[in-house]
DNA sequence: TCTGGGGTCCTAGGACCC
DNA sequence: TCTGGGGTCCTAGGACCC
């Protein structure tokens, strides 16, 4: 018996996100955008239509937005997270086997509605979503994971669907599969697409067609599942509960270049910090930490990019020894004289913390340092997070490396003082 | 002037061992 | 002049995802 998914996908997430709240959007182009104000992250589908791009910097398409009246918003991360709970709650009351693939996204496992009509199933937890949230979504139904991407892509595109398209049905799938271009199908992105057009598959049904051995050999694995998963054939089986992490990056642009390692160690210490915290959310600690630090890609002047990856003496979610160990190896590959754009700490070797105590090697004062964090933690917890933090984060004033959010929306959903008025 | 951030998986090649 | 074979582990880089 094959299995049957289903797709669901929140249309222009973040943008629908703030046009719940401010309905005047409704109807007109409106954009997200990235940290710092700097590329286009969310699209209206008005915003589509006038030719504003995926990833574009905003600065590039200025004309656009004054000349359209484009609308203009900062991401507003803690009203996302907040509204895609809401969404991902709602999908669980319609079955237990979901899958949380990405804020906005959530695979589910209907093999077991198989005798009702699955497309007006699809209808019903479509126009639920939308009645208790505000967020359209459009959802797509099929034997397999790549599948049904395809089948969500054109419930999204062709209005006539009704925002549900299920591709079990099997003549549907041809069609479907013609009218999908190659670079469209989950898996294949810039470089795959452009070996493929150059062997003449242009679309999903090509590819499908396509030389087996001749995929494996240029497109390895990936390449063969692509292939069974458009046969129908699945590769990618529901993931229920996700597999623990394996590493955790912070890492920030400037919104200004910054030379001196004054700053720039405030801005790792802060990142570690952060990074430390979600350590202890997860009930992990590292083995590893790594410093990077980089000039601006874009630009011509002088390039430096560098790494320093530190074993720790123990594992550790302390925020203070990772600070520790993350300043060392930044002292390491700072270089005086560049203008620095980026930089960051990536967490690895991540274990639970929970794991039988090797008392021999553990550090003398682990029960301190623990008790400590958990007293940091709490504090932030009750009165806001960075209510409580390290000296080596720098003093509120003297932050040149602070991410920048000039057309933020408010939290109306998590911070009391800025719920919506009814007026 | 201004170009995000956080992940995973796969593969090839080097180091090392017997 | 000759210069094994196989296995494991680790890492860096490529490719992809949202």
């Amino acid at each position: 018996m094959p299995p049957v998914f289903a797709l669901v996908d929140c249309n222009n997430f973040y943008v629908s996100c703030e046009q719940v709240f401010n309905p005047k959007l409704i109807g007109k182009p409106v954009i997200a955008l990235s940290n710092n104000d700097g590329c286009v992250i969310a699209r209206s589908n008005e915003a589509k239509a006038i030719g504003i791009r995926m990833g574009t910097p905003v600065f590039k398409i200025r004309d656009i937005i004054k000349t359209y009246k484009v609308h203009v918003y900062s991401s507003n991360y803690t009203l996302y997270g907040d509204m895609s709970q809401r969404v991902m709650n709602i999908l669980s009351e319609f079955t237990p086997d979901v899958e949380i693939y990405s804020i906005d996204e959530a695979f589910l496992d209907l093999s077991g509605f198989k005798k009702c009509n699955l497309t007006d199933y699809g209808y019903s937890i479509r126009s639920k979503i939308k009645k208790w949230t505000g967020i359209p979504v459009s959802i797509g139904i099929a034997e397999t994971k790549t599948l049904a991407k395809i089948a969500n892509r054109i419930a999204k595109k062709f209005e006539k669907t009704g925002g549900v398209l299920d591709l079990t049905r099997l003549p549907f799938q041809d069609r479907a599969l013609a009218i999908t271009p190659v670079e469209d199908v989950w898996g294949v992105g810039r470089s795959y697409s452009g070996f493929l057009k150059s062997i003449g598959v242009n679309n999903a049904l090509q590819l499908r067609n396509a030389s087996v051995s001749l995929i494996k050999k240029e497109m390895g694995i990936s390449g063969f599942r692509i292939l069974q998963e458009l046969k129908g054939i699945s590769c990618y089986p529901l993931e229920q509960y996700p597999s623990p992490k394996k590493e955790i990056t912070v890492s920030r642009s400037f919104k200004h270049p910054i030379k001196d390692i004054a700053d720039i160690s405030e801005a790792v210490a802060a990142y570690t910090s952060s990074g430390a915290e979600k350590l202890r959310k997860a009930h992990l600690e590292a083995g590893v930490i790594v410093v990077f630090l980089m000039t601006n890609p874009y630009s011509r002047e002088s390039r430096y990019f560098n790494m320093k990856t530190m074993q720790l003496p123990f594992p550790t979610s302390d925020t203070s020894k990772l600070i520790k160990h993350a300043h060392i190896g930044l002292n390491e590959i700072y270089r005086k004289g560049y203008q620095y754009k980026k930089a960051g700490i990536i967490l690895r070797d991540l274990a639970s913390d929970s794991r039988a105590q090797m008392t021999l090697f553990d550090y003398k004062n682990k029960g301190q340092s623990k008790e400590v964090m958990r007293v940091l933690d709490s504090i932030n917890k009750r009165f806001g997070s960075d209510s409580a933090r390290y000296a080596a984060t720098g003093s509120a004033q003297n932050q040149k490396w602070k991410t920048v959010f000039k057309r933020r929306s408010p939290s109306y959903t998590t911070d009391w003082d800025q719920l919506p008025r009814v007026s």
